[in-house]
RNA sequence: GCCGAUGUAGCUCAGUGGUAGAGCAUUCGAUUCGUAAUCGAACGGUCGGCGGUUCAAAUCCGCCCAUCGGCUCCA
């Protein structure tokens, strides 16, 4: 019987790749989802004559376009869209651009009855207000630009994906509008790659692939957002652990524990529990009276007052600064239901979290260190697609604690490290703490979606508001600079991330299965298990498959279980005290002496790199 | 929290008002096997939960829970 091998994909390689830009590189590609959202909202208003239009821009993998309307938008609905959508097309409307006065502009709005068009040219400060016009039929106040004509758009190369509630102006407390998402190409070619890759994307889900490696779970008995962790799992999460922690004594952290919960008085000297009282599990209170008097215990949604805590317990000499005190410290936090999802964002999570406890003229080394530690271990862990955010406050809020002197002292701070490493960055206003800057680094999942993981934080405010104190060498009271910093961020969202960056495919050090022994026939099994000894001595982890199956069968399981090196047993190998080695990157490698196996998977080991 | 969709065996999924199904997994038996599925049998389900409509509900309706997509939020 001829077997096709089912990991080899069938490529044509005389087919060239299609590329697939994101909107922002591609001028036709603006153009052409510009001008599709706008036939797409010729296409709902003329089969919904009720729903009212308001924006609908390109996005970097479509567009979309939200509408104010009474009923939602059904799945049926959108086919209808579409087909009315390909009507517009073929009629080959031309697009006509058109310069008013916003007074002019103004009139014809307010004959159209479009409340939100009124509010978006209020907005508009410049003159004068630009329409389009979608033949003599349809039109909407717009920027541009556009394609010349909506013949120019190919109606097999776009698809209308779902629909979405959407908050007019993004603002909660607003109207909620039906959005429908959208996409558009130049050709079905195109938009068939596009859906291809949607599909591969779906494949790298942690969600999915957690599942089917058996790494971690969610059950309802426990609750919404808290992951229960298997041994497969929790090895991964030790391994992480173990690899970071020692990194951190090299680096002269300090290992602390703190308990997960205290007295909500301490998060309230700290400000988290006026800022995010909401957000966190409710208090525990012995009584109804302790209840009134918000005095009772919560569980921890940040572990920084507790080191503060441990810095209080002593006078501290600026000798011993900096202090950096270092724990994998589980939080609580009660996530909008709305908001969970997978690893990436749960209720319950462990943060590789340091406080840093240092004197203003550290500030700006120490930070660069941390930085250089983060980058560090990102680079361990081979993640490159990042960037680097400068979160700094939003000028207009007040949510902010502490003067402004110490927020523009600690704003420059990050800005002058990140200009002395010359790391690429952006700024970010209205993404700080509510107590001090951030340096964060964002990683996108799977499905495109941004979840920030590292993040390094000035913070001179706790320690203004903790009284933190260390004496000088001349002898006065002097007040320490804290940095909040995680290269990982949470335990489970970087784990979310990597399985998705790595596909399942941990590298060496980091699978949990390491080496899987197939023993061709249960004669072989007893030397098998011998193999598997010596090399757990070595700390290499290693198992033997117990299943009984067939060859085919167990090299099959042992594929589909992501296992980095397989390690076949027959006759010849235990004859020859070898080991028929075939690795999951590179397939079959022949008979390989036992020393010489574990000798190579020590290395890799140690190297981080490749068995 | 809001809008929408989904929820059937451990997993992946069929089943549109009339006695709950398949494949895989598991267990048992046979097979002792050489690089992605050996054969056979058995086991396995308050059809997410509660309530309603109906002679009859996995199927129709309501509420709740959970998951998924999006919005808002994210110390």
């Amino acid at each position: 019987m001829v077997q096709q091998p089912a990991a080899v994909e069938q490529n044509s390689p005389s087919a060239a790749p299609i590329s697939l830009p994101r909107t922002s590189e591609s001028e036709t590609l603006k153009k052409i989802r510009h001008t599709t959202s706008h036939v797409m909202a010729m296409a709902v208003q003329r089969l919904f004559p009720k729903a009212q239009v308001t924006i609908g821009p390109w996005i970097e993998s479509g567009f979309y376009y939200d509408f104010d309307s009474p009923e939602p938008f059904t799945e049926a609905d959108l086919k209808a869209i579409k087909k009315e959508m390909v009507k517009i097309i073929n009629k080959k409307l031309p697009v006509i651009r058109e310069e008013v006065t916003r007074d002019e502009a103004r009139r014809r709005i307010e004959a159209l009855g479009e409340p939100y068009k009124l509010e978006i040219l209020d907005d508009i400060k410049t003159e004068p207000i630009t329409l389009y016009h979608l033949g003599d039929q349809w039109w909407d106040l717009c920027a541009g630009p556009h394609v010349e004509s909506t013949a120019d758009l190919n109606p097999k190369a776009i698809e209308l994906e779902t629909v979405a509630g959407a908050y007019w102006r993004g603002d909660a407390n607003r109207q909620q509008l039906q959005r429908i998402y959208g996409t558009a190409w130049e050709t079905p070619e195109q938009l068939a790659e596009y859906k291809r890759r949607k599909e591969e994307a779906l494949k790298r889900d942690h969600r999915k692939l957690g599942k089917e490696l058996g790494l971690f779970l969610f059950a309802d008995a426990v609750g919404p957002g808290l992951p229960l962790w298997t041994p497969k799992g929790t090895l991964l999460r030790s391994l992480l652990e173990d690899y970071l922690k020692k990194e951190q004594v090299a680096r002269g952290y300090l290992p602390v524990v703190s308990p997960h919960i205290a007295r909500v008085d301490l998060f309230k000297v700290s400000g988290h529990w006026q800022n995010y009282k909401e957000d966190m599990f409710p208090m525990m209170a012995e009584d109804a009276e302790s209840a009134a008097a918000e005095q009772g215990f919560v569980l921890k949604p940040m572990n920084c007052p507790f080191h503060i805590q441990i810095y209080k317990n002593q006078l501290r000499s600026y000798r011993e600064l900096p202090m950096r005190l270092a724990e994998f410290g589980t939080v609580y936090r009660y996530e909008q239901s709305g908001e969970l999802g997978g690893l990436t964002r749960v209720r319950g999570f462990t943060v590789d979290d340091s406080h840093l406890f240092v004197r203003p003229d550290q500030l700006a080394d120490e930070f660069l260190k941390v930085v250089d530690l983060i980058l560090s271990v990102f680079g361990d862990l081979q993640l490159k697609n990042f960037k680097a955010r400068l979160s700094f406050r939003d000028p207009a809020s007040d949510k902010y604690i502490g003067s402004d002197e110490a927020w523009n002292k600690a704003e420059s701070a990050i800005r002058n490290a990140v200009a002395t490493l010359g790391m690429e960055s952006f700024e970010a206003p209205g993404e700080a703490a509510f107590y001090g800057p951030k340096l964060d680094f964002i990683f996108r999942d799977a499905l495109e979606r941004e979840w920030q993981l590292g993040t390094v934080q000035v913070d001179y405010n706790l320690p203004e508001r903790f009284e933190l104190e260390y004496v000088a060498e001349d002898g006065s009271r002097q007040r320490p600079v804290m940095i909040h910093r995680a290269p990982f961020g949470s335990l489970e969202r970087l784990i979310g991330i990597l399985i998705e960056e790595y596909a399942g495919d941990f590298p060496f050090w980091l699978a949990p299965v390491q080496v899987r022994l197939l023993p061709v026939g249960d004669d072989f099994r007893p030397f098998a298990e011998e193999v598997v000894a010596q090399m757990r001595l070595l700390g290499i982890r290693a198992e033997v498959d117990q299943s009984g199956d067939r060859l085919g069968k167990i090299v099959r399981t042992a594929e589909k279980e992501k296992v980095p090196v397989m390690a076949i047993v027959g006759a010849q190998e235990v004859e020859n005290n070898a080991l028929s080695v075939r690795t999951r990157s590179a397939g079959d490698l022949g008979a390989i002496a036992v020393a010489t196996v574990c000798d190579r998977a020590v290395a890799a080991n140690q190297s981080r790199t490749n068995f």
